[in-house]
DNA sequence: GTGTCTGCAAAGTCTTTGCACCATA
DNA sequence: TATGGTGCAAAGACTTTGCAGACAC
């Protein structure tokens, strides 16, 4: 089970409760770090574990996790959300290409340092000239694997 | 009207039409380039110009343009899909900045330049690596405005 | 003239909400 | 035990689809 104390402390700090379904909704995500799971895919594993679990919850507390920044929300185009946990994630920092003829998902850590240095930069120049208060940032990029480059109609 | 030569002829080489609706359209999003539309925004302004247009043609119409290229379909997170026109923008290579808070989006192209260079390279290892071919990609950083970083809970 | 496009309405998909009961701190 | 959490079902928001008539090439 899921008793990550950073987690718990936050909850705590913020007045929530570390239930029953957040943890194995948390240990779901946990187990398979590198994949976006979808809401359905979450409820789909979590009600196996525990079939009281439904749909509505789901969904509140992929909310509540990603207001608290423990999971990212991501949109790839097909019309469902997906989500990650932040952390316990060996790649944590990385990004996408996503292809939009089968879409297909590759996650890709290449190029972080140079990456990170103007992403650095860019935010904090972007902080300042625009008042924003920067949390996170996405790069994505589209085209089409091989498979859907070589069948194109 | 809009009645750029190079979408129309795009448009023929594929065994499409060009027709009063899809140029109506293109009309709505070339008036104001710099502006995320969603398909409702775009639906109420092309129903002023000729009332019989339906919303399921505007979402037609918006799909095959994006397919096409022409116009370029953002998500920022709020549940309904945002389409800038890729040509004829003057800011045309920018990306986002979205408040969490209040939705608010804006664009900036500061370290374009840079980024570019970045990029570029980036696209070009991450296409022979992956056997991937990109067609484009988005920037997206999160946080909150000015606004809302004050009144902040 | 023929194959594409359109409007309308209906259906589909994903997500959110209301409410009574339950459980955590 | 006081507040926040949950399950269920129903509603909500956005988008897609089927079909008959209309239109571009």
């Amino acid at each position: 089970m899921f008793g990550n104390p950073w987690i718990h402390k936050r909850m705590m700090q913020e007045g929530l409760r570390m239930t029953q379904t957040r943890m194995i909704i948390l240990d779901v995500l946990s187990k398979r770090p590198e994949h976006h799971f979808s809401a359905e895919e979450i409820f789909i594993i979590a009600h196996r574990i525990n079939p009281t679990i439904g749909f509505a919850t789901v969904y509140r507390t992929l909310d509540l996790l990603t207001r608290l920044g423990v999971i990212q929300k991501f949109d790839f185009g097909d019309g469902k959300a997906r989500y990650e946990l932040m952390m316990g994630n060996k790649i944590s920092h990385h990004h996408h290409l996503v292809c939009t003829g089968c879409g297909k998902i590759i996650d890709y850590t290449d190029f972080t340092d140079e990456e990170k240095e103007l992403m650095e930069r860019t935010e904090k120049a972007l902080s300042e000239k625009y008042k924003f208060k920067i949390k996170n940032h996405i790069i994505q990029f589209y085209g089409l694997c091989n498979d859907c480059n070589v069948e194109r109609r």
